[in-house]
DNA sequence: ATGAAAGCGCTAACAT
DNA sequence: ATGTTAGCGCTTTCAT
């Protein structure tokens, strides 16, 4: 029999196959059958064994399944991000987790905040609980922590970001078109002093966004000036800094491309100090919440995150599943948003 | 030995603890001991151990040490929130992860995205995983499923809402105290007639906040009008419509209280619309980003979802860890943050 | 200080 | 159609 104690305290002991198959009266092997749906029970057996696992309540274990199978599948994945409340990340989960459902296998998740003992810390607890695979925005150290993990059979999948050495699938935005149409956009309407506040040039994403900066002036013939870059600003605060310093210049832009969602948030900051949010035009990497409401209302190029989440999960499952095609570079598209911010008149002065 | 192969694909044999043992020349159980940091073992065999463990790249398998262990704990916990896109919930994500790393327990996620279904296969999911907790806001339906998992011994806390009948700990915002103090800024500063935009009134929580409403009248004895109360309004966009509808009665309300994030956004959509942003106050419950943004900027109730999060993590491994104590309800207390829209002069005809 | 044997709950392989 | 045996990687228990 089993014992169990109602409560708020800890476990009890919880029914295995055994006790299912002793209240039945067949072997526990029956019962696996029945649980696993696998032929060879008769329709009279197996109602007796259902009847039996709901009174004992039966659950089966599945860390016990998977440890004796023959492929040992856990079917669960680890999501890894640099932080579960970024909106961006946020979405990325929830379009990976639909997916990986959807593929019946489950998520774990773990947030790095910018610490990189954690950053290794999550991958040696998922790996020693064994998830079939990864899915994380890599950078120098951690790839190589995790070649030890593929060695091991962990599958890893990119997201955001792209590695130095293309060694497994990756999902990004198009970092660099997304850049330069939000830049394009500005010089087609006239702007000519383009200010541009970036993120750390080492993550290649800022990286890419630079360079679509940079194309889309030498596209439309317009040099760039030095003093109108800021680079390596990270985070809101230095957002509103960068920016309000660019702003400050004797000859300031007319208007500002921020590379990032903080970071044009913060520009936002800057720019209302000044009473500028109507004069200097403003366009922003990655959409944010309520940016619609904001007056005005901010122009952005809008990622698309929950989609990102989505393929990265489906590459993962097959890579999983055994799929061994070389490593593909997923380009997820983004789209350019009008909504007031980017499209101020020029003022004539400018 | 053990066969390795680079590449994308699926995985190969793993180190385990025989393997190890095999290269360094002893038995499974002293690699046991020095994995394990178990006293018995000489300086010079554990040294020789932790080098063929380095050079096999051997992980314990966690999942197996489980199966196997006493307790049978897995350290890990379920948390089972509506969307973790909702800012609200990844932060509670974010408070909960960081507590349960401290204490050693690893995350598993899912958004159950309004279905009930979903709920139900996530919260067996989760047992057949052997989690040793799970937190849940709960509503009747899963209060019935959580029960049959908690005789097997899971632990749950609820957190947000409050369960119909208080059988585990639960984590929620002082919802009638915030909505009181949100309304009862409105009626001091001279509003007598205060609308009110609620969420499902089945929601423990839409239902503490409307008391809330209710006793701020009470105490400053203002009757209560019913053209100024809308209940049962579910998400953004029925919130824009139903502060509209209020918005345009023959003799609106001066102020607006909405009782949650979405419908506070609905609501600033609304007033919008119809240029009385600046003419009709509002007081939200819940912050949410870049509400200080906003013209005019929004005065909230706010909540502190990471505290919830941290909190329920303590209590549920509290729990795990033999806690048999009553259960408790533990109140988050929530602050007022006026930043512009609840503080608007009062006009003369109001 | 070290190791051998048993067994956690399950599936695989092989009986009957 | 049903059952028996072995063993996944590990901890427990007991022996040496």
């Amino acid at each position: 029999m089993v014992e169990q104690r109602d409560g708020v305290g800890p476990r009890t002991r919880r029914a295995t196959l055994r006790d299912v198959g002793a209240l039945a009266g067949v072997s526990f092997k029956t019962v696996s059958r029945v649980v696993n749906g696998e032929p060879g029970v008769s329709d009279e057996l197996a109602e007796r064994v259902r009847e039996a696992a709901r009174q004992l309540n039966y659950r089966p274990n599945h860390t016990a399944s998977v440890l004796r199978k023959r492929d040992g599948r856990s079917m669960s994945i680890g999501l890894i991000v640099e932080d579960v409340v970024n909106p961006f990340f946020a979405a990325i989960h929830r379009g990976l987790e639909a997916a990986a459902m959807d593929g019946g296998y489950s998520v774990l998740t773990g947030s790095v905040l910018d610490s990189t003992t954690r950053e290794r810390e999550l991958v040696e607890t998922f790996s020693a609980r064994r998830v079939d695979g990864l899915v994380v925005s890599p950078n120098d150290d951690l790839v190589e922590t995790l070649a030890l993990e593929r060695r091991n059979g962990v599958v890893v999948v990119y997201i955001d970001r792209l590695p130095g050495r293309l060694d497994a699938d990756a999902v990004v935005s198009d970092n660099r078109a997304g850049a330069r149409a939000g830049v394009e956009h500005l010089l087609a309407s006239g702007h000519r002093r383009v200010a541009m506040v970036g993120d750390t040039h080492t993550i290649h994403t800022a990286e890419e966004r630079y360079l679509g900066y940079v194309e889309a002036h030498a596209a439309h013939g317009v040099p760039l000036d030095q003093t109108l870059q800021a680079r390596d600003v990270h985070g809101g605060d230095a957002g509103t800094e960068a920016a309000g310093r660019i702003l400050d210049l004797a000859d300031p832009p007319t208007a500002l491309f921020t590379a990032q969602n903080m970071l044009t948030v913060g520009a936002v900051r800057a720019l209302r100090a000044r009473g500028l949010e109507h004069e200097v035009a403003l366009v922003g990497f990655d959409d944010f919440l309520l940016s619609d409401l904001l007056d005005p209302p901010v122009t952005v190029v809008a990622q698309d995150p929950d989609q990102i989440g989505r393929i990265a999960a489906e590459r993962l499952m097959a890579r999983i599943e055994g799929d061994m095609s070389p490593p593909q570079v997923h380009v997820v598209p983004t789209t350019l948003l009008p909504r007031g911010s980017g499209e101020l008149p020029l003022a004539a002065g400018g």
